[in-house]
DNA sequence: CTGATCTACAACCATGTAGTTGTACGTTAG
DNA sequence: CTAACGTACAACTACATGGTTGTAGATCAG
């Protein structure tokens, strides 16, 4: 298990990373299949020093990781990064929830100074 | 409420906005509050034209709006993008859950060819 | 061993992005 | 009305990013 505490430059790659159609596929493909980057070069209209540099990014941010296998390498997906994001993702909407009890408190007091 | 699919642009938005300490920063505050530009700009070290251009790409995220008020421009922070950006985050992790039933059925059906 | 394959990496180009400054315009305050 | 404020936008610089091609090192197949 990764430790789940992400400094801002983390984070930064982590979405960085995600944003990114190409990059977001293999994500997907790779956290299935564990898969060489030649194959996965193969899904895509780039040459294959393109993918492995989106690999690269993946890899940076902690979503995939590499494993020697012979003269291959195969990339894997990793859903703790994924789950990272998702759980700083819901730290913003609990941030949001803290709102609406403030404005609550706010209703249930009555106005004061309420000079309309 | 806001439409859930996402094209991909979209998430590309979504996403690369999210990479950026500044713009998270800003998501955060106008959560809570809702905040005109100027104040913004007054918490961070760079010019007023930078923080705008920031929000900017916040509002092409639909991670903020922005309504004027006066001669002012009051952002606050859209949950729903957020919302929608951590269901996509889950089905990734739901992508990688089938992959553990795959295996589980590799593990339940009896090894064929087990050369070791 | 030799040739084909997979990978790594450098160099390069085009484009996008984050920042700056400067200018212009609507709105509020006095 | 005038001055100050808040915003918008354009132009510019510096740098990162996504793509390319080319070269070189490991490893596998025959």
């Amino acid at each position: 298990m990764v430790v789940d505490q992400l400094d801002s430059d983390e984070v930064d790659r982590l979405f960085a990373a995600l944003a990114d159609p190409t990059r977001r596929d293999i994500v997907a493909r790779v956290l299935t299949h564990e898969t060489s980057v030649s194959v996965l070069a193969e899904r895509y209209a780039m040459s294959f020093a393109a993918v492995q540099k989106h690999v690269a990014v993946l890899e940076r941010a902690g979503l995939v990781s590499k494993r020697p296998h012979g003269r291959e390498r195969l990339v894997r997906g990793d859903v703790d990064a994924i789950r990272a994001a998702a759980r700083l993702l819901d730290q913003y909407e609990e941030i949001w929830r803290a709102r609406i009890g403030r404005i609550e408190d706010i209703l249930a007091a009555p106005a004061e100074g309420d000079s309309r």
